[in-house]
DNA sequence: AGCTCGCCTTTCACTCAGTGAAAGGACACT
DNA sequence: AGTGTCCTTTCACTGAGTGAAAGGCGAGCT
C-alpha cells in the first residue's frame, strides 16, 4: 500500500491557504520547511505549491531561497473593500490630526477580541509604538482598544472580560472588575485613555467613530480613532478635541 | 465521451489566482458569473473555488451574494515585506512633507511598464486625484512615473517609448522624442513635474529616493517620492526643497 | 399569466491532477 | 568520513477536482 494517503478535508484550496496563513508579522520570510511545518502539510507538497504560487506572482522567492508574500498579493489584498474604504475616507482627517498633534495616529477597527489596526502615521520617534498597518493587539491594553471593547456587544464583552487577559507590562489592567468600571466610564465620558498599558513610555488616548444609523435606531461604532504620546499631563483637553473633530468628520463622511 | 476536458496548463493553483486576480479597483465586489467571465473558468467551477475560498476566510460574500477580498487577504498582503518595509521607512518622512505642504504626498515604485503607488497622504480635497495605494499608473504621466521611468534600464524606457503611449489628458506628453528629453532632463535636474498630463487641475513635482549602493558601484532608484498641488507657479522651490530632504532621509534610513 | 433572459446552484460519471513516502543532492558544521 | 538540515525530484496510485447538463430563482417584458 502506498500513494496517497491524504488526509480527510484537506482540498488544494485550503492547502494554499494554509500556507498563505502560515506567515505573519514576525515571520514573513519562511523556507519550505518552516513553511510545512507552520501549515501543517507535508514538505514535498508544500514545495509543489510554492512554486506554483511563486509562478503565479503570489509569492516571491530572495536570494537565499525563501519565500515571501509578494507584489500580486499586496495588490489583491489592497482591494478588500471593508479595509479600505474606511481607510481612504479617515485618511485626510488622520492628516489633519497628525498636523495638530505631531503625535502617532491610529484607525482601528474590532476584529474578534483584538485590535486590527487599518492604518497609522507615525509620530516623532521618541514614543516606543509597536503597531503597524495590519496588526493585531489585545483589545483591553491599546487606547483604540479599550474603545472598541467598550462599545462591543455585551455578551462578547463578559466574555473576555472573564477569560485570562495578557500582560504586555505591569500596568496593564487586568482585574476585570476594574477594567470594566472602566469601559463603563470610556461609554460614559466618550473617550479612552492608557498610561504605559501596552508599551512603557506610551499613553495614549481614543475615540469612537460613529457610523449613522441606517435607518432608525443608534448610531453604530464603526472604528476608532486614537493618538500615541509621551504623556497626558498637559495636553489631553487639546488632543482629546483634535479627535473627536476627526472623529465626527469621519463618521459624517461614511457611506 | 464526457466529464473532464480541462485545458492543459490549468491547476488548481493557477485557477485560485485566476480568481482572485479577477478583482481589480473597479471590481472589489463580483458576482460568480463575472468573477467566471473574468477569469477565464467555467461557472461551476469558480463556484466551488468561491465556497473554499469564503470558507478559508480568503474572500466575504455580501447580503447580495457578491463576493470581495476579506479581511485575511488583507491581512497577508500587508506581509509583503518589499512594499511594506519602504513604506513604514517611509511613513515619517511623507507626513513631514504632508505638515510642511499641505499637499497630496504619493510614495511610489515602478512595477514593469506601471507605477505602483505604495502610500499616499490625501491633501486638501480641492486637487482631484485618481491614485491610492495599490493603484497602477502609466509611467510618462505622473511625476513619481516620470522620475522612475528616467531612472530605469535604457532598454526598458526604449521599449517603452516605442509603444502606442496611453493619453489621459490632453495634456499628456506622448511625443516620443518629446518625452525622452524630458526624462533627460530629470535624470540631469533630479526632478520631474507634470502639469494636467495625468488629471486637469492637479500639477505634480517628483523626486527619486535612492537606496546607498550595496558595496560598490552607483546607488540604485529604489522608489519615487511626489506630490500633487493645484499650481507649481510659485512654490516649486519651497516643495522641491522639502520633497528632497525628505527622500534623503529615506535613502538613509534604508536598509 | 406565460415567456424569456440572466444568474446562481447542484448533480454526477469520468479521469487526470495532485499526492506524499522514499530517495537523491547540496551544503554546513564536527 | 560522518551527521544533521534543508531543498528537490521521482513515481505509482487514486480520489479530488472537473464541467456539461439540468434544475431553480427572480426580474423584466408582453
Amino acid at each position: 500500500m502506498s500513494g496517497n494517503v491524504s488526509t480527510p478535508g484537506a482540498s488544494v484550496v485550503s492547502r494554499v491557504l494554509a500556507v498563505l496563513y502560515a506567515f505573519d508579522n514576525g515571520h514573513r520570510r519562511l523556507g519550505v520547511t518552516d513553511l510545512a511545518r507552520r501549515a501543517d502539510l507535508p514538505v514535498p507538497t508544500v514545495h509543489r505549491l510554492l512554486r506554483e504560487l511563486v509562478a503565479g506572482e503570489a509569492l516571491t522567492r530572495d536570494a537565499e531561497g525563501r519565500y515571501a508574500i509578494g507584489r500580486r498579493l499586496w495588490d489583491v489584498g489592497m482591494l478588500a473593500p471593508e479595509q479600505t474604504e474606511l481607510q481612504q475616507v479617515a485618511s485626510p482627517f488622520l492628516s489633519d490630526i497628525h498636523a495638530a498633534t505631531r503625535a502617532t495616529v491610529h484607525l482601528a477597527v474590532r476584529d474578534g477580541r483584538e485590535v486590527l489596526y487599518l492604518d497609522r502615521l507615525s509620530g516623532r520617534a521618541s514614543v516606543p509604538v509597536v503597531s503597524r498597518a495590519g496588526s493585531r493587539l489585545p483589545l483591553h491594553a491599546t487606547g483604540v482598544g479599550k474603545v472598541l471593547l467598550a462599545h462591543a456587544p455585551a455578551e462578547l464583552r463578559d466574555d473576555y472580560l472573564a477569560a485570562e487577559l495578557r500582560r504586555p507590562t505591569v500596568h496593564t489592567i487586568i482585574h476585570p472588575e476594574r477594567l470594566r468600571r472602566q469601559l463603563a466610564a470610556v461609554r460614559r465620558e466618550g473617550y479612552a485613555t492608557t498610561e504605559d498599558e501596552m508599551t512603557l513610555g506610551a499613553c495614549s488616548i481614543a475615540v469612537p467613530i460613529l457610523r449613522r444609523a441606517s435607518a432608525d435606531g443608534v448610531p453604530e461604532v464603526a472604528a476608532a480613532l486614537g493618538i500615541v504620546v509621551p504623556t497626558l499631563k498637559r495636553e489631553r483637553t487639546r488632543l482629546l478635541a483634535a479627535l473627536q473633530v476627526a472623529a465626527r468628520g469621519i463618521g459624517r463622511s461614511l457611506p
